[in-house]
DNA sequence: GTCTATATTCTGATAGAC
DNA sequence: GTCTATCAGAATATAGAC
């Protein structure tokens, strides 16, 4: 899985191979059937992984009972900072990349965990309607796509994600005062 | 050309093979080399496609001098349902899909004629700061992203255009009366 | 411009010995 | 669990006849 990971993020997420997994762990390629039953499986588990570590972090980082738009603001900075870590990982997460590759049940299910996750933060926050949620997490990953797709590496959709919290507060009616002062 | 489009369209970006595209109109693969140089030759013309495409459609269709939050909620309307409306489309010409893939100069040339455009068009509503452009081509392609992604074919996104153009007219302080009334 | 023929390389996957 | 050997097929691309 390691060593997936690292092909996808260097050579991108199609350019997996069981080869190259296999060659760069001291193996040959046969011999990885013995722990994933396709490629695919592969990518599965890696989809899984993905939701799932995206889950744990956010349960280790975020705090609750802190101010409303501060904490929404911690959220969208820690999805934010996640999935502009790793493009080949957002891509599988996020986008129909790979033309087979479809989600198992587990690997569905782990997705659905960590929006449910991101939900009872939203929730905490007062908001809760459907609309709302829908919102935010096109927002977000708005955001996200033009980091990585304009300024990999860079910071310019980054640096406005105050902003981007802010706004939405102000569209969902979550109180307290805005967290920026100036354009 | 078309081809090529009915083969990404149906299949995948990726899947778009030589053999496929010769196969469909009668020919054999290597004839295609007598009218692109490479496989990546013809990402790139539809890259190029891509982006006048949408380019003449938005200079076809949209009026000036008409209500500032009337014709950005065209404009988005515009894009979003240009972008929505072919996956394979929108990957090429917005997501790093194809780990070779590179537009050419030419490419690359109409993609940002496509990008002034619109900033022509942000202009006559009063957007002129570059973060606040930043902002609405996140904010938009978040929307088609979260709608091919979690409701292809459906409207759970795209039924909330007047609410987003709404909210970013307030925010970047395009003047006028909100166009929606109520959540 | 289109064809046949072919080079070269890579792919995921299986059979079966150890 | 790992290996060798191999399958069956696909891919892009080139050479050269017509």
């Amino acid at each position: 899985m390691e060593t997936a990971w690292e092909i996808a993020r260097s050579d991108g997420l199609a350019a997996l191979t069981l080869r190259a997994v296999a060659e760069r762990i001291g193996m040959r390629s046969p011999s990885l059937y013995s722990h994933f039953d396709s490629k695919n499986a592969i990518y599965d588990a890696m989809f899984a992984e993905g939701w799932a570590d995206l889950r744990s972090l956010t349960d280790r980082t975020l705090r609750r009972a802190s101010v409303p738009r501060r904490m929404l603001l911690q959220l969208a900075e820690l999805f934010f900072d996640f999935a502009t870590d790793d493009l080949a990982r957002y891509q599988l997460m996020n986008q129909r990349t790979i033309p087979d590759f479809q989600p198992s049940e587990q690997g569905y299910a782990e997705s659905l965990a960590a929006y449910d996750g991101m939900r009872s933060w939203l929730r905490d926050a007062g908001v809760t309607h459907a609309t709302d949620l829908d919102l935010w997490t096109a927002l977000l990953g708005g955001f996200v796509d033009q980091q990585l797709a304009n300024d990999p590496g860079g910071d310019r959709w980054r640096r406005q994600l105050v902003r981007l919290v802010d706004m939405y507060c102000t569209e969902v009616g979550v109180p307290g005062p805005q967290l920026r002062r100036t354009r």
